[in-house]
DNA sequence: TTGTAGGCGTTATCAC
DNA sequence: GTGATAACGCCTACAA
């Protein structure tokens, strides 16, 4: 370039980076760009600037079609402001969660979005010397001070079980996420919670704590159903939880809602899959994505607004023809 | 480092790729990593030897279960083989495909792996001058000869349908893809050629060319009823309009499979959601990832061996109950 | 406004 | 086996 044009580097750095140029230079150079086809490499400017303008998002798991709306979402914004996406997957993996954020580190990420499972505050200061901007999504890290982007879990279970409570259900089936996610304690404590608001007794035996997969949304299911008084209605708190509620259901032919009524999650899809409709709880996807990214790019920014900041997003309750109104019955 | 163990940064050079070193300094460099906690910069690394150690994942979407699948194994490869991934979803737009293609050549990844929807072969030469590897998933480029790995989604199209004809349908229903998408044209040649096998005539206005979205499952799914000799069976052609499908049948209240047998594609799990359960085309996601990671390796690796090698993977047909066997009745 | 020179962290090529 | 030294492509003082 530099020779092409007869000009030194230092123009032509000033010219890519929108500087002070002669109007004759800067068209020589802007001639020479389209002839020689010059890109700047953004290999030899990171090593220069200490930046790669890329972040890291780290996430559990590519098949769940929450995880993957969010990081879409996310991926637009960046992308809108010129920072590309490195998306790792960790597969559930709490080993692989701080090998795969190393990796990013590695890959010289200027800041990183994480779906925490297992990692360790202690961990995470260790592995992120530099300080880098990190933002939580869907969970946080006990003791690791950061911005987190979710949803409000612990009213979006509220709301759910209020709304079959108030429809005269009182046997209520709760399958849960695993004890130790923080999700999963939220949407538990909305379940107690609206219990105590309403005066109603907990019974132990309706509430069962999956792992978040088919599977356990299926097996629950079926020991709900077996119970001495199954419960008159169940709730799956995720997405893969519900679609194994469903199949349980489906397999012993429990009618919907007639003999037991239903509330699912996530899949707005699904609601209208299922005969009949299910009334789904809906997370803000979309939202808690774009809102991470832009929060990422303001960090990313040097704007330290309001850290650490805790987001938390409504969720909606979807209503169709999965629950069954008992309350005039009762 | 140099400084901390008094050796030159050469000998250390040598040292961190594996070189021969003095014990005495293969120890001391040991400890001066530990100590000064060493980390590579991959950034000045890829600037010296042109390598990123990062290959670009092009695809239409992160939102579709089929695409995020693959990726997360082409994914796993890599990472396995210390590489690592930036995926880019260029949202189905045409515009964005190619920036996105741009944006990935940018980050000097070392190879690509495309699941293209408009790009075309012109393009794709002049943005990819460099001569790095180039890997097709689910369709290819016509005029760019590269890798390709897909799914016989031909054959796939063929036996289900050949299921349909010999359980005795003979008015066959056919929601397929965009004419111009080229799986989509493999399926729509399968179903032709399976009726010009067993010698059943093709009714046009049983084809509906969708576009690979929910909506138009639905939409077609209600014109094929509304028809005047409506279709005995249906066979979407592709995940998401199978979930469209299935809604039109739900709201039309249509009973599968005594008023219409069904056949959908792609999400096993979708087939024992519904009720009944669906018998599905399924597409080996899992292969197809692997297949295209491990191939890619070997590409990174210099090895042309069979260049350029069209995979085509096979399809499993799903048995379950949505389709009726009216072939005694007949 | 433009050019020169030095440096970012690494690897490659020589001598030694 | 080791150490200078020159790249890699870009940015940034500082000097002209």
């Amino acid at each position: 370039m530099a020779k092409y044009t007869g000009l030194s580097v230092a123009t032509i750095s000033k010219y890519i980076n929108g500087g002070n140029v002669l109007d004759s230079n800067r068209d020589s150079i802007g001639e020479a760009v389209k002839i020689l086809d010059y890109k700047v490499n953004e290999i030899a400017r990171g090593l220069k600037t200490r930046k790669s303008k890329t972040v890291g998002v780290l996430i559990p798991k590519l098949d769940s079609i929450f995880t993957t709306t969010i990081v879409s979402h996310i991926e637009g914004v960046l992308q809108e402001n010129g920072y590309g996406t490195i998306i790792c997957d960790y597969r559930r993996d709490p080993g692989l969660e701080a090998v795969k954020l190393e990796f990013l580190l590695g890959k010289s990420v200027d800041g990183i979005i994480i779906m925490p499972l297992a990692l360790e505050a202690e961990q995470l200061q260790k592995i992120i010397k530099n300080d880098i901007p990190v933002i939580f999504i869907d969970r946080s890290v006990k003791g690791f001070g950061s911005d987190v982007v979710m949803a409000d879990n612990l009213n979006a279970s509220y709301s759910a079980t209020e709304y079959l409570i108030t429809r005269g259900h009182r046997r209520i089936g709760f399958i849960c996420g695993p004890r130790d996610i923080h999700t999963a304690q939220e949407r538990l404590k909305g379940y107690l919670r609206v219990h105590g608001d309403y005066r109603l007794k907990i019974d132990e035996a309706l509430i069962k704590y999956g792992d978040y997969e088919i599977e356990s949304g299926y097996n629950y299911t079926k020991e709900l159903l077996d119970i001495l008084k199954p419960p008159a209605a169940i709730f799956a708190t995720n997405y893969e939880m519900t679609i194994g509620a469903i199949m349980a259901l489906n397999e012993r032919s429990v009618k919907i809602p007639d003999e037991v009524s239903f509330i699912g999650f996530d899949n707005i899809h699904l609601a209208d899959l299922v005969k009949p409709p299910l009334s789904i709880v809906v997370q803000p996807m979309r939202q808690i994505g774009e809102t991470a990214g832009s929060l990422m790019m303001r960090r990313l920014k040097g704007d330290r607004t309001g850290f650490p900041s805790i987001i938390r997003l409504k969720t909606e309750l979807l209503i169709k023809d999965s629950v069954r109104d008992i309350s005039g019955v009762v």
